[in-house]
DNA sequence: AGAGATTGTCATCGCTCGATGACATTGCTA
DNA sequence: TAGCAATGTCATCGAGCGATGACAATCTCT
């Protein structure tokens, strides 16, 4: 599953854990969480720790993997060649 | 690229965000955060909070997906009939 | 070597996360 | 419908995040 926000992660972590049969006190204790972390997590609390989220994820056995489209946008930059955009701004000094 | 930690998710961030031939400071303002936080997430810090990583990511045009290893692990429990332990484990009045 | 750019590191500070405890609400089972 | 489990919600509080500014350390060209 594709995720595009907080929201799309806690729903599938709440998805994932009722497969495994497992209530919200369960998950939390084996992350070493408190129950309420993982309601707000579920809800798409966006603001949580990356590591924690990480763990939960691990605890309810799931992969996370990251990717490039690889279909456009990739190759609209950075091919392998010369980035004439990079050389031409610092031969510019430009300073932002 | 499978993700394990919160060092994995930095290198790979580091790697794409040189990419693009963007410099810390640039994919920074992109995001809405300082150049000191893109140090510290591509060095792996995991209490980065999540809604900004995922904002990260989008600004490199990163796919991120979840998935169940489906290979074993799941089958291990929850199928879809009855799921005994569960059931036993109410009659009980099982606390843990 | 020297200049400029990029990144690493430190100290300080306001703000919010996450923990905890308590209570309300919903849901399921007998 | 009474009773218990699961989840939602609120208030309080200590701890750590992220911003900022400044400076050092690298790195890349010329």
């Amino acid at each position: 599953m594709v995720i595009h926000s907080a929201t799309d992660l806690g729903l599938f972590i709440r998805d994932r854990r009722k497969q495994l049969g497992l209530d919200q006190r369960a998950l939390a204790e084996r992350i070493g969480v408190s129950r309420q972390w993982i309601g707000a997590v579920e809800g798409g609390k966006a603001s949580a720790e990356l590591g924690l989220v990480l763990k939960a994820l691990r605890a309810l056995d799931v992969d996370i993997s990251v990717s490039v489209p690889e279909a456009r946008a990739t190759r609209s930059k950075a091919r392998d060649a010369v980035d004439l955009d990079a050389i031409i701004d610092r031969a510019k000094g430009k300073r932002r």
